[in-house]
DNA sequence: TATAGACGCAACCATTCGGTTTCCCAATTT
DNA sequence: AAATTGGGAAACCGAATGGTTGCGTCTATA
């Protein structure tokens, strides 16, 4: 059962209740009330969520909150990275060359 | 049959011949010999990945290049701009309470 | 022109995935 | 204490996924 990030936010799904959680903790019940589906599927979506700590719960009381573990987040932006740093490569050669076109003209 | 970025990026296969046609275009024979897979089941992933355009293929004489369309990456950069922008947020406020802390130390 | 190599495509198969249903547990309410 | 409510866990099912095999096509070479 491989269970990672890149996995977990492949589901549209699981981005939407990731989006919705950003900013503060929700309930199952209160995430599935915000799409057309149940509280079961919200359920096992977070726990892959939670599987990959992307998602931390507390609970109060009897009921359970979720909310995004931002740091994880990051770990998708640090593989970005090797990306990051082609398309910036490319931009600066491009750079060069219409500063050399520019050059020429004059 | 959905076919977005996100999930193309989520088999851990795929990612590998992401990374290693960045560089320079690579034929599926040469992808293959760089994993313990077959050409097919690299065509496969290279079709998936054709199809939400993050690869280009070139053909020459009888052989297909495949390379990476860096552009479509910056797809995935942007879906993590809001949550950058909320981890930025948290570092800001972080910055708010330990100057205060620095203040009331004084 | 015949043969070999590079590929794509379709069919098939085992596994996984997402969703629903059902059941059970624990915390509130009445 | 009994009924209600929030929520996890397991069983089940249809659809999708990844891989393999086999076949057809096109290009290059002998």
């Amino acid at each position: 059962m491989r269970r990672d990030i890149f996995q977990a936010i492949a589901d549209p799904t699981r981005r939407a209740i990731i989006t919705l959680i950003a900013l503060q903790a929700m309930t199952p019940n209160a995430i599935a009330e915000n799409f057309n589906t149940t509280r079961q599927s919200v359920s096992k979506h977070l726990r892959i969520l939670t599987e990959c700590q992307l998602v931390k719960q507390e609970q109060q009381g009897r009921e359970i909150y979720y909310s995004l573990q931002l740091e994880k987040m990051k770990e998708i932006d640090k593989w970005l990275d090797q990306f990051r740093k082609i398309w910036e490569a490319r931009f600066n050669q491009l750079d060069t060359v219409l500063s050399t076109i520019k050059k020429q003209k004059k």
